[in-house]
DNA sequence: GCAGATTATGAGAGTTACTATCATTTGGTA
DNA sequence: TACCAAATGATAGTAACTCTCATAATCTGC
């Protein structure tokens, strides 16, 4: 990697890592995209040439190909679901303790400012793809086969219901209720 | 109801007319607030005193909670889904051809622009607190119950991969597949 | 190590969604 | 008719982007 892609990797690291801390400290409707440049140090210019939009500091999330990569690695014998919960522990475990709460504090930031919450659908969206690409590989089947995207799409939609309920409640441990909720749809989701 | 208020229920179905007929003429993009005002004949600041965002006018739709109303007064021997189920016949049943019509084209003009897509998060979010509602009346359990809001959440995931998946097809007709899905989901999703 | 081609940056001007304020008009009411 | 409340429009302002162009930093072949 030569000089100019490191640079580039750090410039993108440290605005992402000053508009996080901004947003934390006054909340982000209040932080505008000028205040991001001047704290990273940049031009406001710069800063569009980095991140397409000032929600998208709050939303690049490096994990998503590793948790993907994951799923697909594990044991065969494992129900679809079971690999994804296997996923979710291995790349927790690749992660520290701080780098984890990184990854909470952002996840709820998300959900809790309406401005941001509409950002998502689309990795949503992208999610239901992902996830059924997982699942047809795992089984067989075609991608877009009808069955396997629409569990894909329940998987996402008990995401979306975990997420929505952690971020209302500011001591819930989401990870453990997300567990929960797959086992939950992996056993056909009893009411 | 008094002129004021037939007034103001008629600029508010003029706005929104003129908005969607924009939206389909020249795209939601290239369509500012402006030239929405200046067709419906008001000021930009009334558009605003109307709609609360241009996204709105493409988002506003009066059908949901009569969709919940009818869902509830389901008969009582129908499983949660089928109760559901059963509320799609009953509103599609109350609407013209002319009206679904125009309820399908909105639908697939939101899945389809990016910048609309983002702006039906809040709706599904707050659509699993209204089937969570449905669910935990006809079932009498309590609506915070967990498996009552992970499975609401999973209905809206369904949802969400139909209309994802009609938008992307431009000749679905995504009743029949919403059905479908919901059939899947009230047989748990098998693989 | 240097010349020339690429690429990153910053500055400036422009567009558009949205907010706030205030004067004016219009509809409801006594 | 006279008064009050609500609806409207005009104006000014903010902030997220977009585009363009000049300048500066890196990379490449010699």
């Amino acid at each position: 990697m030569g000089l100019r892609e490191r640079k580039k990797a750090k410039t993108r690291a440290t605005i992402q890592r000053h508009a996080l801390r901004l947003f934390r400290e006054q909340g982000y409707g209040a932080t505008t995209v000028d205040q991001i440049a001047a704290a990273a140090e940049i031009s406001p210019s710069t800063f569009f040439r980095y991140f397409p939009t000032k929600e998208a500091t709050a939303l690049y999330d490096p994990i998503d190909p590793v948790f993907i990569e994951a799923a697909i690695g594990q044991p065969a014998e494992l129900s679809p679901i079971g690999a994804l919960r296997g996923a979710v522990r291995v790349v927790l475990g690749q992660l520290s303790e701080d780098e984890i709460e990184d990854v909470r504090r952002r996840q709820l930031l998300v959900f809790r400012e309406p401005e941001l919450r509409g950002a998502i659908m689309d990795q949503f969206a992208e999610g239901i793809d992902l996830i059924a690409g997982v699942a047809a590989r795992r089984t067989g089947r075609a991608p877009d086969d009808f069955a396997v995207r629409n569990w894909a799409g329940a998987v996402v939609g008990v995401l979306l219901s975990t997420f929505v309920q952690a971020a209302a409640d500011p001591d819930a441990e989401y990870l453990p209720a997300l567990d929960k909720a797959l086992v939950h749809l992996d056993a056909g989701l009893p009411l």
